[in-house]
DNA sequence: CGGTACGTTGAGTCATATCAACCATAGTGG
DNA sequence: CCACTATGGTTGATATGACTCAACGTACCG
């Protein structure tokens, strides 16, 4: 459980303006402002458990939270990430399922939890809402897909110079050309399904081959066209 | 393009009672009747392939298709099968983007090909429609979810045994206890992502330690929970 | 100051890919 | 009818990517 903080209005949220608010009416909106329950996460707090009945789903105005699934062995598997403006929990509550994810904060959260009554009630009642989160559920899907492709078909190689271009166009970087977002080696390791040992071996090849440069959790993408040759994209 | 066969109605279709389009009302039904087209296509077929822009999406009356991605150097990724019953291309149409996957028929189809416009007006116009479509994207989700963890963390051994298993679950048995669905030796590697010469010799593996029988393509299914055991379920 | 989590490096092993040869079957065309 | 070809299946030998295990360094924290 987050911790509770004043509860802003959703009339001047951010998320407002994401696709799938975007068409939601005065009263709506109202609707899911006196509904909502906006909280805040520090980094390592499990927002829900893969297993856990939802009770509701997550709007995430700000942080970063992996979304991770855990194998046979205790290993997790990061599925992908959700960052401002992204939602979590819904497919579990559509489903009508136990969770099939367990999400962990990365960066401290604020989060918006809404009740599993509103979704449905806006899924029934208001179509282009509907549409909208048919469109980005199939947007994830299609990243699925081409996830197992990868994973199943390329090298570990291959796969961590994808996911670097991947985190740098998801997340971006600073000034300095350093990737925002801050993973350890494991959970590098976690996304591209390999062991921590392989991951430290190769980030210190590209190191050498001038394609990276390190600095403890802080990775700066010094050749992208190389990177993308070697993932190939 | 399939073969158009006499055209039958809505009103008779077996899929009437899918959970899709149990909540249609009559008129919706007539439209579908009157804007489908049903053909069948061949073993061997394209229905579509990946990068096409699609123009609907198609419900599968009959026979098996596999859906799949071509990877960087050429070799088919198996991500699905649809059989009776079943739903493909609707992401594409819903995303409004080329078709991420191909579909080639496996076993002889009749195939009904539904419109772009008839599936949004669905969507935007039937609460319970557009519900039943999300849940069914959500399943195929949090399947994917599930695929990608195990090809991460599983051993080709352990992938072959679940997919198996997998493979009766979906498509039963005939009374003898064979395997209803026929593949290559090829298409089973490329479900499970490794090379064919690697799943022959798991099979005959397999075979030796009397977990299965193999007489050609037809693969009957000796001892379920050894290959459990093998699969970590 | 010791403890805990993370990062690094080396050595050895093993599962799986790759390459190559060969067999079986079925369809094709002269 | 036979040679020809294509496709799928099988087996063996060899190479190697990646994992595992183990030791050790580093940094932060109470």
């Amino acid at each position: 459980m987050g911790e509770m903080i004043d509860q802003p209005s959703c009339e001047s949220c951010i998320s407002r303006t994401h696709p799938l608010f975007r068409h939601l009416n005065h009263e709506e909106r109202n609707h899911i402002s006196l509904h909502k329950i906006t909280e805040t996460y520090k980094r390592g707090s499990i927002i829900y458990r893969e297993g856990n009945r939802m009770k509701g789903f997550f709007c995430v105005q700000k942080g970063i939270i992996k979304v991770f699934k855990t194998g046979f062995d205790g290993k997790e598997q990061i599925i992908r990430f959700a960052k401002s403006g992204d939602i979590i929990g819904y497919r579990s509550v559509i489903s009508n399922e136990p969770a099939c994810t367990s999400t962990e904060v990365l960066e401290d959260c604020i989060v918006c939890h809404i009740p599993p009554g509103t979704l449905m009630t806006l899924i029934k009642t208001n179509g282009d809402f509907a549409f909208e989160l048919m469109k980005l559920t199939c947007k994830e899907l299609g990243e699925a897909n081409s996830y197992i492709t990868d994973i199943a078909q390329k090298t570990v190689r291959e796969r961590l110079a994808e996911i670097l271009l991947h985190l740098k166009d998801e997340f971006g970087t600073d000034e300095t050309g350093v990737l925002k977002i801050s993973l350890t080696r494991e959970e590098l390791s976690n996304i591209v399904g390999t062991a921590t040992e392989s991951i430290i071996r190769l980030l210190s090849e590209f190191k050498n081959d001038h394609l990276i440069a390190l600095n403890g959790r802080k990775i700066k993408i010094l050749d992208e066209p190389g990177l993308k040759l070697i993932a190939n994209i």
